[in-house]
DNA sequence: TGCTGCGCTTT
DNA sequence: AAAGCGCAGCA
């Protein structure tokens, strides 16, 4: 289990009432925040402590991983600013009926504060600059004493969460989908493939094969078995991303949902990554070597470029910057 | 609501 | 070095 510290001065009714949380992936200019990155490490049974006028007013259980999401339309002129796809997590929250005040206990909790990405100032002042701030054990188990018994039966709890799926995924491709098609633009031939694109077959499996042969991971090479995966997904894509075949890896099923949910990745020299909230005995019974490094082999030009944005948007893992 | 602040990224 | 940015804190 981690921690996490999440500041929800602006958001904190919605969120808690929605249970998630929610970040856009950048700074508004496109500059790279931690703070959302954080969001793709999240785990499923993770301890969040909710931050709100200056005290820990609730404590989350996360019930998901990180998936892709659009602004809750519910934060209305919070956060205007804040572009409109973003990272979301389900979280149940608990609040506090003694929520504590950091800056009361800054010379307990002061030795344990990272040095950077920290969530509290010196002074035990929060941070404008924080959204989710990872908090390593040591600071946690001092929060968590000093709120007392009533953490006791959240941590029994987030030992035995049950996963939620990403729901709303589907719910948003299907708002596209039916966008697709009621535009007037596209001619019907068209609008076919890009449905049929969305689920790896049609058209766009077509031109993947004339790329791809087998699966990267498991060899598997009947089309049959196959199914053509978006490095860039089909949701964030252009009508023209959606069927070109350099977008697509030919993969077997299992691996099709671990790529395309972002448990798995590839460098661009071929090399597999395993994002580290990855369920590794889950991984290994879907067959992948989770032991030893592996190559999957070389990628063209215009796949590297779609793998780029799988890597920056998709994965589940904060990059090296 | 507006003013000040700090820690971080980018230029 | 300096500017820009952000789920803070305070009046």
């Amino acid at each position: 289990m981690r921690y996490w510290w999440v500041n929800q001065n602006q958001t904190y009714r919605h969120e808690i009432d929605g249970g998630y949380l929610w970040s856009p992936k950048k700074n508004k200019n496109q500059a790279r925040n931690q703070f959302y990155e954080n969001m793709r490490e999240v785990s499923p049974g993770d301890l969040i402590f909710s931050f709100k006028d200056t005290r820990i007013a609730a404590i989350g259980i996360a019930e998901s991983y990180c998936y892709e999401s659009p602004k809750p339309v519910e934060f209305g002129t919070a956060g205007s600013y804040w572009e409109n796809i973003g990272w979301k997590v389900k979280v149940r929250f608990t609040p506090l009926a003694n929520s504590i005040r950091p800056k009361d206990h800054i010379a307990l909790l002061l030795p344990f504060l990272p040095k950077k990405y920290s969530p509290l100032q010196p002074n035990g002042n929060g941070l404008q600059s924080v959204y989710l701030a990872h908090v390593n054990s040591d600071l946690a188990s001092e929060l968590i004493n000093l709120i007392g018994a009533e953490v006791s039966p959240l941590l029994d709890a987030a030992q035995t969460v049950q996963p939620i799926a990403a729901d709303d995924l589907d719910f948003s491709e299907l708002q596209i989908e039916s966008e697709i098609y009621l535009d007037p633009a596209i001619r019907e031939t068209e609008k076919l493939a890009l449905v049929r694109a969305r689920l790896g077959q049609g058209i766009f499996k077509e031109r993947v094969r004339k790329i791809e042969t087998r699966c990267r991971v498991t060899g598997v090479d009947n089309p049959v078995h196959l199914i053509a995966s978006h490095c860039k997904p089909w949701r964030d894509a252009s009508n023209e991303e959606r069927l070109d075949g350099e977008n697509g890896l030919l993969l077997t099923p299992s691996i099709d949902h671990l790529f395309d949910r972002g448990f798995i990745g590839f460098e661009n020299n071929g090399q597999l990554i395993i994002s580290p909230v990855a369920h590794r005995p889950s991984l290994q019974r879907m067959g992948i070597d989770i032991n030893s490094t592996t190559n999957v082999g070389a990628f063209t030009q215009g796949q590297k470029s779609f793998l780029d944005f799988h890597r920056e948007s998709v994965l589940l893992q904060v990059r090296a910057i």
